[in-house]
DNA sequence: ACAAGTACTTACAATTTTGTTACTATTCTA
DNA sequence: TAGAATAGTAACAAAATTGTAAGTACTTGT
């Protein structure tokens, strides 16, 4: 009788949380990054025991791949699995709505307020 | 230079933990709900007070609005204004990439382990 | 008369997430 | 020879999130 069980629980899970979506949402344009390449790019600074907490999360969960050079200075490379590029689909449209709604208004209440007024009026 | 700037940061902030992007699904398909009924219908049992601290934030937000019809025993509605309905286009996209992985495996692990596996094989 | 339902709030506590600082061993560069 | 870079980890702390229990004022049903 449910046909609107909710995915959306699980895919929060997987992507929840300040940083995951951005590092896989990274790692779906650039593919194989080391880790302090990953930490430079990434917008708003993350620590490096952030970024390695998170990246070893997202292992975990089969997202994305750990290829250690086992040399010194020491190179890890890490990198988008199949299963990882998959979060492809839905990244790409939270980022669209993200860039929209930044596009249009710095505020996001400003912004509420003027698509809800816009669409009010219509209706008059 | 960056066409990658990312609009992810700003759609996680709304729709991030466990229970906004529930409420606000809920919301798209059945839409004004009272404070109780979108208690039940939550799977997984949210506290009232959890569920009057996401409302009151997704309200600050401007993406639902609280209809209080000021009666005994109390009667308030929430409902999803126009600019929340815009949410609908990822949270569809999230919806449907948890269900599909929820299908095909319950283990995350032992999906990711197929999908990767999979993808390897053809790959030979 | 009593329990249950309405939409919450208050006080408190546990849990999770996120952060800072300092440190490792080694190599390359100035 | 000093400093930077590599990919982290350990110890610790703050902040955010989530939770529990109890209570409000009133009505409806048994």
């Amino acid at each position: 009788m449910k046909e609107t069980e909710t995915g959306i629980e699980i895919t929060l899970e997987i992507v929840c949380g300040k940083w995951k979506g951005l590092i896989l949402w990274k790692l779906l344009h650039e593919n194989p990054m080391r880790f302090n390449q990953l930490r430079r790019e990434i917008d708003g600074e993350i620590s490096s025991r952030i970024l390695s907490r998170e990246l070893r999360k997202l292992t975990d969960d089969g997202l994305i791949e750990r290829i250690d050079y086992e040399m010194v200075p020491p190179k890890v490379e890490y990198r988008i699995t199949p299963y990882g590029k998959t979060t492809a689909s839905f990244l790409a449209s939270m980022n669209e709505w993200g860039l929209e709604h930044k596009r249009m208004s710095t505020s996001k209440k400003e912004m509420a307020r003027l698509i809800n007024k816009k669409t009010q009026d219509e209706l008059c």
